[in-house]
RNA sequence: GGCCCCUUCGUCUAGCGGUCCAGGACGCCGGCCUCUCACGCCGGAAACACGGGUUCGAGUCCCGUAGGGGUCACCA
């Protein structure tokens, strides 16, 4: 049997990380089984579903690079065969037509909370003749649910849970409107699409009771379930969006990368003894629903950043440096890129997105004369400091433009004017970079080129 | 509130009855390196929620308590 996955989102909002992660366990799981992971859009809620939520879903999910196997399926466009499975289940005598309508219901709810009790639809209708119902009425169409008895999910992360029929009633499958409902769809789906492992966020685990019984009506083979933890905020609290407008685009624009992403999610409930940095191939290899805990994880974004450090490093040259394009501002001239090509090696180690890289690194595209931060420009407003600049300038003159020889010309220089490096290195990086800290003063040089650095030197001294 | 799930350092986690005075990672603190800031390296503080069992032996198994979370629509 030939594994299939599937991530069924609703397009009503941002992919949100949690989502993200569903998505990147069924991926993992259908790489893993030599499976095919399928993509489905849960639309039918025409109110809240919208292009813009699909479109980024879409976008989401290839950035992060969890491309679906087969184009994605819509929901809603398979209304007429949901439906079909309800008409069929009412002929078989599963399901039942049901004529209490919104009002009646709503009596009922508040009768309940009276008593204190928790509403049931209490199957008014469910063994009443439908020839008793007013000619023409309206009616929803139920599951005629077992009464008696429980049901049971063996859950692949959870393990086997239970719970007594008497606490589910006798679910709606159709809306008075003729419009299936969200239980009904998903079922028909998951069958139809052949999903083997139903893979999704765990407050979903009590839906799998109520679908497993529609699965029993139709005689349908249940899929594997894996209910895995949600992520919760800093607080504790499943993750929403007063944690922050946190779309997968959100975390682009924080100059994160996609495999870091991946990365750090993957560890967010899964493990693998004590391995960090995991690549997709290894978890291809290693990822099992066994590995995954049973706890939700809080989210921690400086975590998530000191992964996404690691990736930078590990990016290379060319990819890095288009990567950094857009957080690029102004846009540089092509000497302003080839200075920053040239300093990106000392760039790295201080940056762990790609925002802090192209503010790390800014001074390297930044045209003369530049303009000093507060702390360079008091290095720079010494008089002494900047007749010393002059001094260093025309030491410079001459000399072989390597990391090497600028160091030893730097520190002669420093000796025969009885100087501290220190001393020296200060005014001359203020005056390079128009700030106080940089990357190492002789890289900075070197990658700058001789006549960049000997004119910023001299735009700074007296 | 009913039902369901969860509980090892601040956070993510290792641990699948003895090898755990509990290991790794992020973060934090201190030191080294050093031209600044980082990186790196070295060191440190920091956890088995609580109470009962079971067992020669429990972080690991069972029960209870407490705390946290999820879910209770003709929404998905």
């Amino acid at each position: 049997m030939t594994v299939v996955t599937r991530f069924a989102p609703s397009p009503t909002g941002l992919l949100h990380i949690g989502g993200a992660r569903t998505a990147l366990f069924n991926w993992l799981f259908a790489r893993r089984h030599g499976g095919r992971f399928l993509l489905r859009i849960e639309d039918t809620d025409r109110r809240r579903s919208t292009e813009e939520a699909v479109a980024a879903i879409l976008d989401g999910l290839a950035w992060l690079g969890l491309d679906p196997d087969e184009p994605p399926a819509y929901q809603f466009q398979r209304r007429e065969r949901h439906a079909e499975v309800a008409w069929a289940m009412l002929e078989t005598g599963a399901a039942y037509r049901c004529f209490a309508g919104p009002e009646e219901l709503q009596a009922m709810r508040e009768a309940a909370a009276a008593r204190g009790e928790r509403f049931r639809y209490n199957g008014l209708w469910r063994d009443r003749d439908p020839a008793e119902a007013p000619e023409g009425a309206p009616f929803a169409v139920r599951l005629k649910a077992p009464r008696g008895g429980e049901t049971i999910i063996r859950d692949l992360v959870q393990g086997e849970v239970r719970v007594a029929n008497a606490e589910l009633d006798d679910m709606v499958l159709l809306r008075a409107d003729g419009t299936p409902t969200y239980m009904l769809s998903v079922v028909v789906d998951d069958h139809d699409m052949g999903v083997t492992h139903v893979i999704r966020g765990d407050d979903h685990l009590n839906n799998a009771f109520r679908q497993a019984q529609v699965f029993e009506a139709m005689g349908w083979p249940l899929p594997a379930f894996a209910h895995i933890p949600l992520i919760h905020g800093p607080d504790g609290a499943k993750l929403s969006k007063r944690h922050g407008a946190l779309g997968v685009d959100a975390y682009r624009e924080m100059g994160l990368l996609p495999e870091a992403v991946r990365n750090y999610l993957l560890r967010l409930g899964w493990s693998h003894g004590d391995a960090e940095i995991v690549s997709t191939e290894e978890a291809v290899a290693w990822f099992g629903l066994e590995a995954v805990g049973r706890s939700p994880a809080r989210f921690d974004r400086e975590k998530l950043e000191s992964v996404n450090a690691h990736y930078l490093r590990a990016a290379g040259e060319d990819r890095l440096l288009a990567l950094l394009e857009p957080f690029l501002a102004p846009p540089p001239d092509e000497a302003g890129r080839a200075r920053l090509r040239a300093g990106l090696g000392g760039l790295l180690p201080r940056a762990k997105t790609l925002v802090e890289l192209a503010e790390a690194g800014a001074f390297y595209t930044a045209a003369r004369p530049l303009e000093p931060d507060a702390r360079a420009a008091r290095l720079l407003a010494d008089e002494a400091a900047r007749a010393l600049l002059t001094r260093y300038a025309a030491a410079l003159e001459g000399a072989e433009w390597t990391e090497a020889a600028l160091e030893a010309g730097t520190r002669a220089f420093a000796e025969a004017e009885g100087l501290g490096l220190g001393r020296v290195a200060q005014p001359v990086r203020a005056a390079l970079t128009g700030r106080a800290a940089s990357p190492g003063l002789f890289e900075v040089l070197a990658a700058l080129g001789r006549e960049e650095a000997l004119g910023r030197l001299r735009d700074a001294a007296l």
